[in-house]
DNA sequence: ATTATATTACGATTTTAATCGTAGCCAAAT
DNA sequence: ATTTGGCTACGATTAAAATCGTAATATAAT
C-alpha cells in the first residue's frame, strides 16, 4: 500500500506557534505578495537582491514543506508551493514574539516608538490613527 | 608600519545597524531592566526562565562587549557590564527588522495587526491611543 | 532511442550562534 | 603560605541554520 498523494494533510496547523526563521520567512514574504509559486521564482525573486544558489532555495522550501509551514500541489509536473498560514498569522506569530523579546511584552511601547520614529512617514501615523478610531467604534 | 593600536576606532557606531541575537537580547533586555549588573545577576536572572551554565552567560556578554554591544567598567574588582545603546535605540533597531521583514515595509499593517489581535488589552489599546493623541497635539 | 533541458531529492559542507569545560587569576580567610 | 571562593579568559564543542554539489528523474526535442 502507498501513501495516497492525492490527500493533503488537513488536520493540525491551528495556530501553531512556528516561528520561520530569516531565510524561511523571505521565501514566506515571496509567495504571500506573489501567490503559489515553484522554486525557481522565489529563487529568481530573491536573486533581485542577494545572490543565493536554486538549491538552497529548493532545499529550504522543501524543509518548510517538512515543517507544514509551506504545501505544495503539482501543477504541469512542476511543484508549486504556496503558504500554509495566512499572513496574518504569519506577522501575528513574529510580532508577539517581538514584543515579547525587546518590549518587555508591552505592545502600547512597541507602537510608542514607532511614533516616535521619524522613518514612519505621516501617511503612516494618519493610516494608525483612523485604524484606532474604527477600532474604538466597533466596542 | 603597524597600525597604532592605541587609537581607538571612535568613528562609526551611530545609530549602527545591529541587531542582537536572542541570547544577546535576552541579556540586553535584563540589563535594561535592572541597570548595570556583573555576569552572575544576570546569569541567576536568565536561570529563573531557564537553565544555563555560568560561562555561557559569560562568553556571550564577552562577545557583546567586542561587539561594542555592551561596555564594562570594574567597581570592587568586578565586571559590571551595561549597554552601549538605549533601550529605545535597540528596539527601534529590532522593530525596523521585523517590518521590513515581516510586515513589507508597512508600519501601519503592523499596528494594524497589533490592534486586530485579541491578545492585546484594552489597557494597552487605550494607552496607544492615548499616544496618538497626543503626537497629533504636537504637531 | 538518444540527447538536451529542467526539475527534484538528498547528503554534505559551511557558517553562525549558543553552550560549556577547564585553566588561570586574585583577594580574603585560615 | 596555603587554601578557598568567586570571578574572568578562552579554546572547544554542540546545535541549528544556510548553502551547495551531485545524482536521479522526467519530459520534450531531435
Amino acid at each position: 500500500m502507498f501513501a495516497s498523494s492525492t490527500e493533503i494533510d488537513t488536520k493540525m496547523n491551528t495556530e501553531t506557534k512556528v516561528i520561520p526563521t530569516d531565510s524561511e520567512l523571505e521565501i514566506l514574504s515571496i509567495l504571500y505578495r506573489h501567490g503559489p509559486q515553484n522554486v525557481r521564482f522565489v529563487n529568481d525573486e530573491i536573486n533581485k537582491s542577494r545572490e543565493v544558489g536554486y538549491t538552497s532555495t529548493l532545499k529550504t522550501m522543501q524543509i518548510m514543506l517538512d515543517k507544514q509551514m509551506l504545501q505544495r500541489e503539482i501543477i504541469d509536473r512542476v511543484h508549486i508551493y504556496s503558504p500554509v498560514q495566512k499572513e496574518e498569522i504569519t506577522q501575528r506569530a513574529v510580532l508577539t514574539e517581538v514584543i515579547d523579546k525587546a518590549f518587555r511584552g508591552n505592545a502600547a511601547s512597541l507602537v510608542m516608538n514607532l511614533l516616535g520614529n521619524q522613518e514612519t512617514s505621516k501617511e503612516e501615523l494618519a493610516q494608525i490613527k483612523s485604524l484606532i478610531e474604527s477600532l474604538e467604534n466597533k466596542k
